[in-house]
DNA sequence: ACACCTTATTCTCAAACATAGTTTAAGTCA
DNA sequence: TGACTTAAACTATGTTTGAGAATAAGGTGT
């Protein structure tokens, strides 16, 4: 049997769409910045997202395509994220099924200069995250209430749920005062959700622990699953930056090593020793001086350096490396 | 504007089939086996693929299914790869594009059992990129083959080519006499490919750059792009044992720590030092005693380990570790 | 000029880890 | 018993990391 007897006109097959969504980031000095689409009313933000069209020779072409067409931007380090297709995702309006298959990118681009079209614009990425941002400690209190939430939601479990609900809460959050994996966006998340801390207005059916008063997190939503496909991009993104030089992208030719320091800083969402970050970047060879100093610092010239384009050839497994959460044992 | 309006009677969505394709992986004494399907006459051979149908309410759902359906085989471990949708992957009779997505997955089985229907089978994953196997050095000559005619192909070169061939050929294959990464496993097929080392009969219009005549390394292929799926699914899986125990899924309840071992450098394609392995393994408390031995070791009774499963809730960015390709300085 | 602020840059030191052995233990087989 | 095989423990050495102290080099205000 071949695939070709099965076309798109058997009955086993259903009508298919494609939609190509992107996780665009950018950095600016106050974080990273994710692009985002304006709806109609009230309507949650949204990822840019487009169909996948027939002209399109592959789908990274076709993505691509789209972006450019609707935000004028041109996309540098361009990945392929991951390929959502549940059976309702949109569900027709005639009760047929029409599956909507949905492929998440994730985008690096340098420019941040304002649209002109008015519905597309750059919100900070920890809008929709707040607890990611842990740069300065817990400083607005957001954890510290989320782990009061945890607690009791893993106090008020039947016996038999209860240290499941312990495991995966300290899998995904860590112990408390311990710094936590922060490449588990998605499953940070997904906890939360279910513990009913980050209501989906488009998901009410599912079960949701908090009572509608207990004081939520105050975070935003995203339309359908765009904020899942944002927290993917956000994990694929942190565990990168620490093996290839991704970073890079989002940089000018010409940065200081605090500026660099800065922006894997708001990507990972911790802060990082200075000297160590520095040896670390030097050893690996990935920045040359150009010879020039940068004065506006506030206190002795820093040295401007560049990226070394040549050390993607050499070595293709080095990254900027985070403190690689280390085996923290016991 | 909303997606709805463009329904998929728009001209501007072209008719879609989605294919669910799995690279199916177990261990064996003598090394990893994929899950191949035979097709009628000297056709190539396949992964097992299906196409995604509507009754199945995730992706994930659907290929778990299919696979069950087609090979009895429950999936254990199961992560999607890759979704590759070329326009012309599988191009219509009628000149029509009809597009064909396909989704990769790789699966981890632990059952070997052969199976009834008899154009299923396990196949080393050596057969198909043997190059790829270096656990006894360079034994059967292959890559000793590979390195002459790569640097044909730099000798060749026009001269503004040259540089170019040479950094990409040390990133895939590393300089002669190190150890490359194992990740790299489609870097590594795509160079050869190019340079015509490994033919495919399904693209022949690329460019080739060996004559017919010349030696090719003797490797099997497969079925359209299942190659480069399976390619994919090698360099997933060897990334992934590093910092996550999935190793595990191919193990039998109990086992030693030779055999794990053994399982490991199987994937890996490289021999690993071993009272290092022991320690590490040790050390992130992936393993517990289960208090019996293995006499028919050969020697020294070995003792009989088991995996820990709640290490999975403790601490989720632990592997098995292979020897870290080291920054190979200088 | 001087004290004093700021940030940049270099050094130091110990703990953790990895690499590559050597040595000892505990079985089987002839 | 002695040879052989693999298991398991131990050792020595070099590298990487984490944390902090010390020093350099520019500003500003007096």
């Amino acid at each position: 049997m071949s695939r070709v007897d099965r076309s798109r006109t058997s009955a086993s097959q259903d009508a298919v769409t494609v939609d190509l969504s992107a996780v665009i980031v950018t950095a600016s000095p106050d974080g990273p910045l994710v692009l985002v689409r304006s709806q109609d009313g009230a309507a949650p933000l949204a990822l840019p997202a487009g169909p996948l069209e027939p002209q399109h020779r592959t789908l990274e072409a076709g993505l691509r395509n789209w972006v450019e067409e609707l935000t004028g931007y041109n996309l540098g380090y361009v990945e392929q994220l991951y390929s959502f297709g549940d059976a309702n995702r949109h569900a027709s309006a005639r009760g047929q099924t029409s599956r909507s298959l949905s492929i998440g990118y994730i985008a690096l681009v340098r420019e941040t200069r304002p649209k002109q079209s008015s519905d597309i614009s750059w919100a900070s990425w920890y809008r929709f995250f707040p607890w990611e941002d842990m740069r300065s400690g817990d400083e607005p209190g957001v954890m510290t209430r989320i782990r009061e939430s945890i607690a009791g939601w893993i106090a008020e479990a039947p016996h038999d749920a209860r240290q499941d609900r312990e495991s995966r809460s300290t899998n995904a959050f860590g112990k408390s005062g311990d710094r936590w994996n922060e490449e588990l966006v998605l499953e940070r998340y997904e906890l939360l959700y279910e513990i009913g801390l980050v209501p989906e207005a488009h998901r009410d059916g599912a079960a949701c622990w908090a009572p509608r008063e207990a004081a939520f997190v105050e975070a935003e939503s995203l339309q359908s699953d765009h904020r899942r496909i944002l927290a993917t991009g956000i994990s694929r993104l942190r565990g990168k930056i620490k093996y290839r030089p991704v970073v890079f992208e989002l940089m000018p030719p010409r940065f200081t090593f605090l500026q660099l320091q800065r922006t894997v800083e708001a990507l990972a969402g911790i802060e990082l020793h200075k000297p160590n970050f520095r040896r670390l970047v030097e050893n690996q060879g990935l920045v040359e001086e150009t010879g020039s100093v940068s004065t506006n610092t506030g206190g002795r010239p820093a040295r401007l350096l560049r990226f070394r384009r040549d050390i993607l050839r050499e070595r293709p497994t080095i990254g900027v490396g985070l403190p690689s959460a280390r085996s923290q044992k016991g």
